[in-house]
DNA sequence: AGTTCGGACCGTT
DNA sequence: AACGGTCCGAACT
């Protein structure tokens, strides 16, 4: 079931302001989403892929490219998460409710779900999480604002938090 | 005020 | 049974 489905999923890469990421589809939706990384790998035609992969990818391009610019977008693709445990999706789904330019700490996070006590629970949730940005896993910090880990290289982490930021402050004035 | 250490907690493999 | 993207308090500096 889970190996055939990795037979079927297309990949195709998404380049935006901070690089080209890499999206996976499979027959539900947007099912992964890769950092930036060395590996190059070429779109396919467009005549190659159905409509509804067409709309998809084009409603993760525009997703991707407005939250990296520090927005929300309205709308997403299709997500495919079927590969998470109820646990996990209940994180992610917490995940996808904190605001961009705000954030929460793994506790917090626990406590949304129900699970005061599992905030390392979260971490390693949060670490599951098949596609960042679009579900915002940057957004959860340490206790008392410390920045706490990240999967990938935690600069990631960093970047994302300061695109959100400027976005909001040059939303809201001079805030302090 | 900042750092380190040691237990405790919880879902996943 | 062991491992993490943790947390908290206590004991340091």
């Amino acid at each position: 079931m889970h190996s055939n489905q990795l037979s079927t999923m297309k990949t195709t890469p998404i380049q935006t302001s901070a690089g080209i990421f890499r999206a996976h589809f499979s027959e539900r939706g947007l099912a992964g989403l890769d950092f930036p990384d060395d590996r190059t790998i070429s779109p396919a035609r467009p005549d190659d892929l159905s409509a509804q992969l067409r709309d998809w990818l084009r409603a993760t391009k525009r997703a991707l490219k407005l939250t990296l610019a520090g927005k929300t977008p309205k709308t997403l693709p299709p997500l495919d998460l079927s590969t998470g445990t109820e646990f996990q999706q209940a994180v992610w789904s917490a995940l996808r409710k904190i605001p961009a330019g705000q954030t929460r700490s793994y506790a917090e996070v626990a406590r949304a779900v129900g699970r005061p006590q599992g905030a390392r629970a979260v971490g390693q949730a949060c670490g599951a999480n098949p596609i960042p940005v679009l579900i915002p896993c940057h957004r959860v910090l340490a206790a008392h604002g410390k920045l706490g880990g990240f999967s990938s290289d935690p600069a990631w982490k960093r970047n994302l938090l300061a695109r959100e930021k400027v976005g909001r402050e040059a939303r809201q004035g001079t805030g302090r």
